[in-house]
DNA sequence: TAACGATGAGACAACGTTGTCACGAAATAT
DNA sequence: ATATTTCGTGACAACGTTGTCTCATCGTTA
């Protein structure tokens, strides 16, 4: 900047003031400083600017999510991405690899790049744990899943209720003996599925004790290995239930081995790309992560600029989508 | 840091050589300093080290991509991240939708972040309009397209080669009827894409007049109607190569639509989830997100750290994979 | 005992900006 | 004609750090 300013021949402020379209400076003028940071190829540095500026924005943001290569992730990120950067902000992303060190390692890379909020989807048992006391008072939304020991917005799928309008589907269609596939219950999105499709089952009168429940399903391999002993079994079940994508694929997966696709019912919590495509076409539970991404977004924004309201989880509706694979009826 | 100082009873420069482990401090005060930083939560900021610290690393580098959501690209996002991330750098990531407007400004937000350097994939017609000539300094690497009026590293997929392969391959199941579909040419891949394709049909002597070209799809809608087009066509081609993931979504749309999946065949460029769950089996010139991205992260690391060797371009070879769609016969 | 080097610690300026204030000149009001 | 306001501009300090330098203390050696 000084440079820019000896070769314009006028005070440092002064091309301060043209850089940031401050009033003040007269044409004349402005245009000489303007061409002289042209020459230069001059421009702001914002960390210098932020630095002195009161407020002390920096205009970026960090995200931590489970990865970005993750689709519904990645679309998430997407939507965050197109509603602050109308704003100018940048985003610092992050993959979090169901890794709690991880999490608190890049928080702390956050902190200390002094983003003006943070979106994340939490890991780590309680996120009071992981969040520094003195970080209270940066925005902060959660995503995907509730905070634990901290009071902060979050942005969720309503996963209960899905899960219940699945099993409902499943129910309309007359199957009685059922299947739940399901990814660890320390994952409270995996929970609150499990218990919403439960409960609407036990509503329909079918006991608990009755339904092929299989839990702590990571990958599409246990998943797939989990589905095929279950249709092995005594009274394979006519109808199943995927509670997460990669679980949705070793099901399909199972299925298709035992050639058996067009056979058992299956409805999958998660879209994905091609389900239409699929033979049958596969039924889903689909979330909507570029609103919960939106959502996040402007709820950062919000607090960003000041809104200091008492903390508030939204929830964003999933939808079922019929494409065959769920409408499939019993076979005994 | 002043009240960490004043609370341990040091100067500050004390403070900030306990934080960065600088040597010369007794352990007695480092250990009254850092109860004191943890007593307030302090951390440092980084920003205004790297304002004052020599060589002014900020430990943050750019990465620019059609879209953070587009599977290719968030595969390639999170192999520089995992590479990057062992040195502590973070990074902004940002979407450019094809749109050079954004190019221009999404590199001007990073410059004026003074990113320690970038990773981009080009759409500009010419970069030199893009980068400023004073960033000529700043490590860059470009990916998937090789950079236009500017000396760079850049690492991209043997496209033409590639095609060529699905084109041999095509050849080698008997197909002398063959049609290209591809994005426009106005992308680079997309043009080694049809060069490789074309020129190994030439070789084998099959004139470029006598295949059907389909350029400037986009999409999969675009895609599917041109497919459509094509094989309602009087001699319809007994094989199709796409030149990209939508492009072949869309061709497997017409084809399942005209229940021609199992009579014409089908070798897409870029693989996709679920590939092999269709029905057949869709055979597909893979690229290696996640090879371009880690070779990336290690060349711009490499430059960052003072590799001053002329620009090389890097080229990453793609792989067949057979599934089905690729290997069915011509039928006349 | 005097001279010396090693060690721990702080004072101070500087990094590139912007907020505050002051100043001179021109424009307006009295 | 003089007083007052407005306008354009620059000097200077400050933001939170770190590089450089200096200084006091202590132990060692001649």
């Amino acid at each position: 900047m000084r440079h820019v300013a000896a070769l314009a021949g006028v005070g440092i402020k002064t091309v301060s003031r043209v850089m940031n379209d401050e009033p003040g400076v007269s044409e004349a003028t402005r245009q000489r400083v303007l061409q002289a940071s042209q020459q230069l190829n001059y421009q702001l540095d914002m960390a210098a600017g932020s630095l002195r500026r009161s407020g002390r924005q920096t205009l970026s943001i960090g995200l931590l999510l489970p990865s970005v290569a993750n689709p519904f992730s990645s679309e998430i990120h997407r939507a965050l991405e197109d509603t602050l950067s109308e704003r100018g902000i940048a985003v610092f992303a992050a993959s979090l690899d169901d890794n709690p060190e991880r999490e608190k390692a890049l928080v702390a890379a956050f902190l200390g790049r002094r983003v003006d909020g943070m979106v994340l989807t939490p890991i780590a048992r309680s996120q009071a744990y992981v969040i520094p006391e003195h970080s209270r008072d940066l925005p902060m939304v959660f995503i995907d899943r509730e905070p634990v020991g901290i009071e902060a917005d979050a942005v969720v799928t309503d996963n209960a209720a899905g899960a219940a309008r699945a099993a409902a589907h499943l129910l309309g269609h007359g199957h009685t003996r059922l299947a739940y596939f399901g990814d660890t219950p320390d994952i409270q999105t995996a929970r609150e599925r499990r218990r919403g499709f439960l409960e609407q089952l036990g509503q329909a009168g079918i006991p608990t004790s009755t339904v092929s429940v299989r839990e702590g399903l990571r990958d599409v391999e246990s998943a797939r290995l989990a589905a095929r002993a279950v249709l092995a079994s005594d009274e394979p079940p006519t109808a199943i239930f995927s509670s997460q994508n990669l679980v949705t694929f070793g099901v399909m997966r199972a299925l298709k081995e035992l050639d058996a696709s067009r056979r058992v019912a299956l409805v999958g919590f998660d879209d994905f790309a091609l389900a239409d495509m699929m033979d049958p076409g596969i039924t889903v539970i689909a979330q909507h992560p570029e609103r919960i991404g939106r959502l996040a977004a402007e709820r950062l924004l919000a607090r960003i600029d000041g809104d200091d309201g008492a903390p508030r989880t939204y929830v964003v509706p999933s939808e079922l989508i019929v494409r065959g694979s769920g409408e499939l009826p019993p076979s005994y």
